[in-house]
RNA sequence: GGCGGAGUAGCUCAGUUGGUUAGAGCAGUGGAAUCAUAAUCCAUGUGUCGGGGGUUCAAAUCCCUCCUCCGCUACCA
């Protein structure tokens, strides 16, 4: 039986930069999805990594005094050490500037100058351009100067220049991008995102100037001194790259292209879902299934920004509270795809009421019992009541239920139910009282100890998608093996053998005080 | 301006074909229990369902209007 592939990615990080809370989300979300569809057994590949070309590097690099590679280096080394911290699966992490995307770059490019009647032309790009800035403004952005002379938004002058640029031949792929939209409705997500997409592009599309001469940080256009390719060509064909192109005749290639899932954030939604897409019809290479733009966040609130002093490093998030706390608070509390708040107290809250006092303290109390009671054993459980077959079908429910949102990207949701399904659970154990059952029914106990074992077992197996480490424990705690982690073992009755010795419990999730501030 | 989305308990939100006293989680309050990480369980909400008007036997759910917030309306990504 061959696993079927599932090819996940997220954009890739502009590292001009430090990693910001941001960058830190979207990395657990597909994490998350990556991990839930290994769990369903899928031939998972996971794709992340940095976008490092572009005038904004070469500014940045200026002014910090350094050369603008060494700058790429140390922040792509800040986002490889993020997806550490955050405990991200991701299966390789592609940087723009590594060879083997020059040659994809080139390779894409070479075939969408030889698509159709050409879908690359030269001519030259007309704009009013501010040599200070290093950028070109649009007409509608400038002021007038004292002297009559035309001004950028940063007071710097601003000329009228003509360079000459290669253009993609977009305006060739409207009918061809509406007819995408119409025959693949999931191709962009969330839903309220496809309307605004389909009217941009009902709207008309220009071609697109997709090659600069003003600066040389970025990868040469092939056959054109002077050339380099202009962000967008460069930046989305690392998706391909990072499955084996220019080599299309690769296991790899043929086995994960076209990608299942692009997660992105929805400032770059247009990028992904028109240009994208038309760029792989040209270069005639299939187009990924599937495009789900996330939500931006807030801090208490309020945006992000350097000024207001509210930027999270999401280094000392983790540092705090720990990898898993963190990942489960975004994963649960903010809905896929909409914009979601981070306060600090909202992270304690959720942390302790659903790791710390619902699940972790689940495991603690019955394993504790079982540690006592039951010679620290997997205890031999009796017939089973309407009360235990009612609350394992509960969980099982909830299993169910958390696969089909994950297959929407509902992370939200899938979460939600497995927390849910652990609230029942406890609510059987308090219902069973097993500890008063010891007195008088201790076969029953054992069940119902059997029980609560099996429910955190299986309700855990989820949970290996958004809390892996602490899930891993709980596993180890019950004596689950390596190879029985996975979805299909959650609904198996009889996987924890009676008799299997039991470790002593520790706790696996720590609470944490509420801040202090006002 | 145009198109689209949203406004439901302190907080986060469910309430996609109009119909029993509008729900859940968290927070709060009271109680029980004591296996457990002072965790758990039970009980507890007089909410103008953004305002106003209308349709209907009946509207959070349909129609009109107004208010507020947000997104899109292309080459900074």
């Amino acid at each position: 039986m061959t696993a079927k592939p599932f090819y996940v990615t997220t954009a890739i990080s502009y590292p001009n930069g430090a990693p910001h809370i941001g960058h830190a989300y979207e990395m657990i979300a597909t994490d998350a999805i990556a991990r839930f569809k290994r769990l369903e057994g899928r031939d998972v590949f996971f794709l992340t990594g940095t976008d490092e070309h572009g005038i904004k590097m070469v500014q940045t690099a200026a002014a910090q005094g350094v050369p603008v590679r060494e700058l790429a280096d140390r922040n792509a080394g800040e986002f490889k050490r993020l997806a550490e911290a955050l405990e991200i699966s991701n299966d390789d992490f592609i940087r723009t500037t590594e060879p083997r995307h020059y040659a994809s770059s080139q390779e894409i490019w070479r075939r969408m100058a030889a698509s159709n009647n050409g879908d690359i032309y030269q001519s030259a790009y007309k704009g009013w351009y501010s040599v200070r800035d290093e950028a070109y403004f649009d007409e509608s952005e400038l002021t007038d100067g004292p002297d009559g002379k035309k001004l950028a938004p940063s007071g710097a002058p601003v000329e009228w220049v003509e360079e000459p640029s290669y253009f993609f031949r977009l305006s060739a792929y409207q009918d061809r991008l509406l007819k995408l939209y119409e025959d693949n409705p999931d191709f962009i997500a969330p839903r309220e995102r496809r309307n605004e997409i389909i009217a941009f592009v009902k709207g008309g599309l220009q071609d697109l100037s997709i090659s600069r001469t003003t600066f040389d940080w970025g990868i040469p256009v092939p056959g054109a001194d002077g050339h380099v390719m202009y962000v967008w060509i460069d930046a989305l064909t690392n998706y391909i790259t990072g499955v084996g192109f220019p080599d299309d005749k690769s296991e790899q290639f043929k086995k994960y292209w076209p990608a299942n899932l692009h997660v992105i954030g929805k400032d770059i939604i247009r990028f992904h879902t028109v240009y994208w897409p038309a760029f792989l019809m040209s270069a005639g290479i299939p187009v990924p299934h599937r495009v789900f733009a996330h939500g931006f966040l807030t801090v208490d609130g309020q945006k992000m920004s350097k000024s207001l002093g509210n930027v999270i490093d999401p280094f000392a998030l983790v540092e705090e509270f720990g990898a898993d706390p963190v990942r489960f608070f975004f994963l649960r509390e903010v809905s896929f795809g909409s914009d979601g708040d981070y306060s600090r107290d909202k992270l304690v809250n959720r942390n302790n009421a659903d790791l710390a006092n619902n699940l972790g303290n689940l495991a603690q109390r019955s394993l504790s019992m079982i540690n006592k009671n039951c010679d620290a054993q997997v205890p031999q459980p009796g017939e089973l009541t309407a009360a235990d077959t009612e609350v394992l079908k509960t969980a099982g429910d909830a299993i169910a239920a958390a696969a089909t949102a994950m297959e929407a990207q509902a992370v939200h949701e899938a979460s939600a139910e497995i927390i849910s399904a652990l609230s029942a659970a406890n609510n059987y154990f308090a219902a069973q009282e097993p500890w008063a059952l010891k007195k008088t029914d201790p076969a029953r106990m054992a069940t119902v100890l059997y029980v609560t074992a099996e429910l955190v077992r299986r309700l855990t197996i989820p949970m290996l998608a958004f809390t892996p480490g602490s899930a891993d424990k709980l596993l180890d705690a019950l004596a689950v093996p390596e190879d029985k982690r996975f979805l299909a073992f959650a609904d198996e009755t009889g996987a924890l053998a009676p008799g299997t010795p039991l470790p002593a419990p520790q706790p696996v999730f720590a609470r944490f005080e509420r801040s202090e501030k006002a």
